[in-house]
DNA sequence: CATTCGCGCAACTTATCGGTTGCGTTTATC
DNA sequence: GATAAACGCAACCGATAAGTTGCGCGAATG
């Protein structure tokens, strides 16, 4: 199998997106803008090595992709993991609703 | 302030759903049903005081509640959370779309 | 061609997480 | 009123997560 790691699994890309960093790191990379490792870890305070392995977690969770540009590794948002989550979420709820529905109809009968 | 922890912090959020046994809790109380801890417990292969700490970080994070029963402690999902998070993915997503879409005009005008 | 910039790899430390066990308390049942 | 069910609290443990530092390497720069 080419192309392992691409699993698409909630459980990892809700825990990439939970936590402070990371979460900050996807809402930087929200512009659609690529940039480098070391001009995303300008911004937090803390080391580079630090956001690589951030950048990894959420890489892991196909949150992120990057591409080799000289010395640079630009990364840059991967929408289709988020739309997967929020379809997840969206199926909860959905879910939930129309559960709540039948048993709202059901009081509404007696 | 009455009824701290009531924050709506995504990463909370997403960190409670960023677990395997918690998604799963989340998953079948999305039925809208209340259940005991024990109820709960009873599904997955761990310890009631297992699923009672996970049950905890959810409730932390705003997603499910408790009602005292008699002797049972029943939970039930929280939709507003769920919503609040797929609320942050959506703009996530759309501030994303529409960064991309300026690009592509930005290119075709070209 | 020496320097420096951006990066990867690896070791290490500390804190937190996920799980366990044991015990005491309250509520229901016989 | 003894027994059992459902729970909370707390101590404990191994694994992993989040961060650090140090080092070496290839790509750009003057």
């Amino acid at each position: 199998m080419v192309n392992a790691e691409r699993a698409i699994d909630p459980v990892s890309i809700f825990g990439a997106l939970g936590d402070a960093t990371r979460l900050k790191l996807v809402d930087t990379m929200s512009d659609g803008e690529s940039r480098s490792i070391s001009d995303l870890a300008s911004g937090f305070g803390m080391s580079r090595q630090a956001i690589t392995k951030h950048l990894k977690v959420l890489e892991a969770a196909g949150l992120v992709a990057n591409d080799r540009v000289g010395r640079e590794t630009q990364f840059r948002l991967e929408t289709g993991a988020i739309d997967a989550a929020r379809d997840y979420l969206d199926r909860v709820s959905r879910h939930w609703d129309e559960a709540i529905g039948r048993l709202k109809d059901f009081l509404g009968e007696g």
